[in-house]
DNA sequence: TAAAAATACTCCATAGGTATTTTAT
DNA sequence: ATAAAATACCTATGGAGTATTTTTA
């Protein structure tokens, strides 16, 4: 009758380990309490969500399906608790969830004016949770840097910003004033490619094939790797400027499409408070008329 | 750790009757039963939803948000188990809900066309259950009328249509060509009055306030108590064409805003199929160029 | 006193553990 | 023969039932 989230939650783990022992371990379960889960929410739905023959285990199609879906409904499901508990509080609070380099004084003093009994609290993201946080609910809103997963979210166009490229002092290009985006080909992507897909394009180092390299999400982890000469990575202006080092250069790279910032909330909320930061944050960070509707992509 | 869903239903069916030995009742289970899992529900979430003092049960702040999200969260539950059931057929499946008196060949043989493995199934829908099909994952994409509760939908505007009213022939004003809504304002609304917002601004009839009538949603019932002189309707223009009775008279009404149509779907989910529809849609029922960006209202 | 929810108790379904077997390479 | 998952069997938690008590207008 009803879906066991549980269980929901042990399915995610296999499907993601691709092996049941890996999985119970990592679930503080034994495998055959997992084993014995998995085949009994097969069982609830009337249908196999792995094929595990010869060779290992992989998802069925309806395994494929139940994953996509399943992560989602599983933040959904940690985001109504918290705002459940947060309900009952006796001041209001909107948590704005932030990507460094962002500056919102502005726009949580302009929504305080307007609502002055709700407290408004500031979460740091990162380049891997900056949804996340909407959806599992520890925030409201996020003020986001594109792209992202934008599924199930509203985004508010923001403003835009330059991307510059951070360098060891001592690299030969550090010296030039100005470089261009395939100058950087031979040289360690420090972060998620997914966010400079213009290096994409280019041709890639020997090295990348060889040793993927683990992409550091924390700003102050990827100075430290540039300034021990690992790579370079690409921030936006205003974070560069941030976090300033004597022993890394920052440079401006011609062919760099410029950062978007947004706001994105959940598309499945409607609350005026969420309507009212996006009303601030339009009026005080955003560029151009407000006029911008909010678009769902 | 996990939420648990039985607990949830349980809940709303508390928060809907405001009564335990009531939801019990309707939840075929008794009713300490009932008492005893809200506790437990209470206790996971470390917050209390009721306020169980005398006369009566109300829900606490908390236990408004639980119920706010709650809804969606059992609807999307449904949805996740309905679309992994349907991943393991062998075919591609996408079902369309509409609204009775839209035609919408044109469009499912244009996505047809483009998507021939594509099994494509109709399910038709009424004022209540126009979105819930979608949320609750019966249909992928639904064809609505507006206004539509629009938490969590994507919307893609298609066409206008007028609406008329519909009245007993031997009504008096059945006789005149055209009306306006205000001659109405005496009579009775037989259907969801947030659907024809113009008549709540009329002056209404005592019989209203005293005898609340309980809409009914069904086009063929409308017509049966249009029929036996129990009150008038409003419909689409297509809809009123479409169910052609003899002792039922079709009449324009001055005043009345025009009925949109759109196309709606989840706005957490990214399908190339219920993209591809969208498209078909668009292009075939829509009017004006396919330009109009998706809203999420 | 009456109505509504909570408590006491019993029974049983099921999650989880350990030990072991089956299956496929 | 080995690695991986499934099965056997046991224990304990907790959900549901009936009967009863508590609470408050």
């Amino acid at each position: 009758m009803d879906l066991d989230l549980r269980k929901l939650r042990y399915f995610i783990a296999v499907a993601e380990e691709l092996h049941f022992a890996r999985a119970a371990e990592r679930l503080h379960i034994a495998q055959p309490a997992l084993s014995r889960q998995i085949r009994s929410l097969e069982d609830d739905l009337g249908v196999e969500v792995f094929d595990r023959d010869r060779r290992g285990t992989r998802l069925t199609p309806a395994g494929h399906q139940l994953l996509e879906d399943g992560r989602l409904l599983l933040a959904s499901s940690q985001a109504l608790q918290r705002r459940a508990r947060n309900a009952a509080h006796d001041v209001a609070v909107l948590t704005v969830g932030f990507m460094p380099g962002i500056t919102l004084t502005a726009a949580t003093t302009a929504f305080a004016a307007r609502h002055p009994d709700v407290q408004v609290r500031l979460l740091r993201t990162d380049w891997t949770n900056q949804v996340e946080v909407i959806q599992d609910g520890r925030a409201d809103v996020s003020i986001v840097r594109l792209p992202v997963e934008t599924e199930g979210l509203s985004l508010r166009p923001l403003f835009n910003e330059p991307r510059v490229a951070l360098l060891p002092v001592r690299h030969p290009l550090a010296q030039r004033a100005s470089l261009r985006i395939q100058d950087l080909a031979d040289d360690q992507l420090l972060q998620d490619p997914q966010a400079v897909p213009e290096w994409r394009q280019a041709p890639h180092p020997p090295t990348t094939a060889a040793a993927p390299f683990e992409p550091v999400h924390q700003v102050e982890e990827k100075l430290e790797l540039v300034a021990s000469g690992a790579g370079f990575c690409v921030l936006p202006l205003s974070t560069a400027t941030f976090y300033t080092r004597a022993d890394v250069a920052v440079r401006p790279v011609e062919g760099l499409a410029a950062n978007e910032v947004a706001l994105a909330w959940t598309a499945a909320r409607r609350s005026p408070l969420i309507a009212g930061f996006a009303e601030a944050a339009a009026a005080t960070l955003g560029q151009g008329p407000s006029q911008t509707p909010t678009v769902s992509v």
